[in-house]
This record gives C-alpha cells, sequence and structure tokens, in this order.
DNA sequence: CAGCAGTGTCAGAATAATGTAACATTTACA
DNA sequence: TGTAAATGTTACATTATTCTGACACTGCTG
C-alpha cells in the first residue's frame, strides 16, 4: 500500500473547481515530489480526506456548494481533523478577506494569481510545524530514533523491529509527543477515517509496540486510564521498592 | 467554548531596529494580552531569548548588524532554538523575498504596512501550531494548572496525579472558577445525566481530588456549607481560630 | 501449496478506579 | 454550649478498564 513513503514528500490535497488551476498546481506540486489528490467541491474533499488521511489541504476560497471558509470552520470542529494544516487559496488578496481565513482556522494564505515556488515553500514551512514526520525524516525523543525514509525504529544502538501498523502508531504518537489520544482519535489517525476495527485492537497494537521497545524504551508509551494513549517524552519514575509503601499519615 | 483564564497568552520578542514600528506592534500586541519582549538588534535578541525564552519570535528583515534572514538561519539551526516560531516583517513585498525568507526558516511572513489584526491572527494561527501549549484548553489558577491535552495537573513545579473522576471534576471546577455548585448539579455536569449515583460518593471524590492537589493547593476546593463545592480562584487565609486545639501530625 | 509475517478478535487475568457504608469530625444555630 | 445536620475520612467490595496470550484469517512468497 504504501510502499512508496520514501517516495513522495507529502499527501496533498486540493480543493478547487476551476480544472485549469487544479492541474496545473497538481502537476506542478507532484514536480516538487508531492503526492495529489484533487476534489472539486467540499462533498468530494470530505470523502477524500476521510479515505486518504492527506498531510495538508489547499483549498479554495470559492467553491460551488460549501465555500472554503465554512469547510475550514468545519474541518477545525470535527475532532479527527482539528488538526488538519489548511492554506486558502484566493482570487480576493483582500487584508480583511485574509483575516477571516486565518480566523477560521486556515495556516496560511495564498492570493491568487500566486507563484508556485511561494506556494511550495509555505507548504514546506506549516509542514515543517505540523506533520513533522513529513519533513524531519527521523523522528527522536529519548533514546529512541525513527527513520521514516528506512522504516527502521531505533532504542539506542539496538534495533526495535515492529510490524508496518505498529510502525504508524509509533510515528503517530512521537510526531506529536506528550499528548493524549483516545482510541477513536487513534483509529482515526492510523488507521483511517472509516475502518470497522474494534476499539479494543488498539490495546493489542500498543501491547506489540511496547514488547518492540523493549524494556528501555516501552515506558515512553503511556496509558492514560479512560483517556487513551501517548508517547510522553520523559521515562516514568523508577518504581520505589515495596518497603517504600507509606500508610497515608493523617493531612494536617 | 472553556473560558481561558487571566495569564498572558503568549511571550512574544520583536526585533526590530525602528522604535515607532517596535513600540506601536507591542503596544498593540500587549493590547491582545500577548507579553512582549523588546530588542533592537539580533545581539540585544540573542540574549533576551536566552534569557526568557519567548515562544515566538518577529524578524525584521533589514537589521542593523546581522540582518533579520541571518539571523532567522542561525536560529533555526541551533537546537535549543530550531523550533522557536519566526514570523518576518519586511518592507519588501516581492515574491522572491518571501520565498527566501521562509527558505530561511521563517514560519510566515508580513510586508510593511501590515495591519495589526493581520498580524495578530498570522501570530495566533502559529501559535496553534506550534506551541500547541499556549493555545492549548489549559486552564490555570495560582499555581495550579490543568493541560487537558495531555491529561495533566500540575501544582507549581510537581505533577498531581489523580483519577480520570477526580480530572474531570478539577476540570469542570476550574472552567467555572468561584462558582458553587450543588451536588446534584456536579453528578450532572462530571459523571453525566443518568448516572444512578450516592450525592455522598461526591464528597469522597472531593476528598481526592484534595489529597491529589496537596496541601499547597487543596485549599482552592472549597466547601460551602449546605450548598455544594466550588474552585476558588483565591486560597484561603491561614487559619486564625479561637480555639487554639492543637493538631496532632500523626506520626508513625 | 505450504509457510510465514501481519492483523484483528476474543476471553480470561491483572489492575486501576469507583461507589458505598460506617464512623469521625466540623459546622450552624438555637 | 449542646445538638442535629453536614461534611471529612477510612476501608473495602464491586465495577470498569486495560493487559496479554492464543487463535484464526489474510495475503504474500518461495
Amino acid at each position: 500500500m504504501q510502499t512508496n513513503t520514501n517516495m513522495s514528500v507529502a499527501k496533498i490535497l486540493i480543493v478547487e473547481d476551476e480544472p485549469a488551476i487544479r492541474e496545473m498546481v497538481s502537476y506542478a506540486l507532484r514536480q516538487s515530489n508531492f503526492e495529489l489528490l484533487e476534489a472539486e467541491d467540499a462533498q468530494q474533499a470530505y470523502g477524500l480526506i476521510a479515505d486518504h488521511k492527506p498531510d495538508l489541504v489547499l483549498l479554495d476560497w470559492m467553491l460551488p456548494g460549501q465555500s472554503g471558509l465554512e469547510m475550514a470552520r468545519r474541518l477545525r470542529k470535527d475532532a479527527p481533523t482539528a488538526e488538519l494544516p489548511i492554506i486558502m487559496l484566493t482570487a480576493r488578496g483582500e487584508e480583511s478577506d485574509r483575516v477571516r481565513g486565518l480566523e477560521c482556522g486556515a495556516d496560511d494564505y495564498v492570493a491568487k494569481p500566486f507563484s508556485l515556488r511561494e506556494l511550495t515553500a509555505r507548504i514546506n514551512a506549516l509542514l515543517r510545524r505540523s506533520a513533522p514526520h513529513v519533513t524531519n525524516p527521523t523522528l527522536r525523543h529519548g533514546a529512541v530514533r525513527l527513520d521514516s525514509v528506512r522504516h527502521e525504529v531505533w532504542v539506542g544502538k539496538e534495533r526495535a523491529e515492529m510490524g508496518p501498523t505498529e510502525f504508524r502508531l509509533l510515528r503517530f504518537l512521537m510526531a506529536h509527543p506528550n499528548r493524549v489520544y483516545s482510541r477513536s482519535q487513534l483509529l482515526d489517525q492510523v488507521w483511517g477515517q472509516n475502518s470497522y476495527i474494534e476499539e479494543r485492537t488498539i490495546d493489542v497494537h500498543i501491547l506489540r509496540l511496547r514488547k518492540a521497545l523493549g524494556k528501555k524504551a516501552s515506558g515512553h508509551i503511556r496509558t492514560i486510564h479512560s483517556a487513551g494513549y501517548q508517547f510522553h517524552t520523559e521515562l516514568p519514575e523508577k518504581k520505589k521498592k515495596k518497603s517504600e509503601r507509606v500508610k497515608r499519615p493523617k493531612a494536617a
């Protein structure tokens, strides 16, 4: 399925009703090694987002049906896409428009006609922030190093072997360290929005991931009871000896 | 959604040699609740960054001595500041400049003359991405900080560990500080409307919550006799009871 | 086609969290 | 100050949640 991850830099969805512009941008960005998805209206876009989990969305301001502005607002509101980076494309260059776009949740704003070089620069700047694993081929925290290009994980000098699902799970968690994700969020982000997977299954993959990371590093993967899981940058404190158990003294 | 708090939203450093612009921006951003640091050249800026760790830097393109461009490059290169969000300010609006700025590691680019509203919008958009802890739904009052995204509660520098129910209870109370909630209101809000729970059970969770907050902060959780509980933003005064009963701190 | 790695599910086992009763202490107020 | 009501505290049984090994199914590869 994604044997070519190392080829494409990132997956980008362009939502634009005018075929000429859409195709021009698509072509140019493919040249820059991006993987492109195209939609001509909001409806199509939602479907593609759910199925393909793009890393970034280019959103035309004026769309037939639901406008780009509304779409941005909705994407921000829905948990699975709340973090999805958005760049608005628009013919209008008014300052008030730019502000409106940004306030609706867009991360950046490019006025048409735009140069492809600038668009690319802005895409890269945004991806550096929001999808570290895309521009930052290796994520590291503590002794754990994840190399997206080679699909390898190292704990110190030891290679940690794991299946593809565990790899994606770890990559997602490491890209957003310390943040707690519920099982349903993980399903959305790691499996895709329309997979009919039991939430319990995640537990099993977490287990496998911990095993793969080994004793030294598995402490980074933490369970937050009745909330979900997280990759914590700090290793948990060592457990006290059993003799350390203290009967709670009376509080003042 | 949730009332954010009284504290400053984020710490911003502006590096700009022209006093008029610097002061104007500073003033405006302070109005928007940011905390401002000012530097008039790169040298000063490095010092302020090291000492005050700002959350974001506004960087003028043209600076006496080291240019803003060079400064951006250097900030990106040095590990401690590699992630520091940078917005370039410049009089030049050329596309090639914009691209150069972005390629040097700036995250965004605003051409002078810019509107303060747009600047603010861009600052917020960037902070949302790069300093989630700043815009996170984080509730603070006094020394108590509750981070919903990380599911962590801190009292000063100490982590306060608590169970899920205590966490939800605290989150609710902190979101509506100083307001008193009856037990039945708390049941509805924290447990959900269809729970068949004894009201007295809340007392126990309040107890657990106070224990978790520790001596320093448990005073925020106040009992209002025959009314309910509240999170009060002020810590209570030391008790000066008429009866000078001495509580014997129990030792093992 | 057999063998294998990767996945998803399930069913206890192991933990963590929760709710309640019982008793202790404090508060409000006559 | 005395008393009843309200609240604090403890201990423990129960419930909810998570962990983990086993197993079946898939698609691929030699």
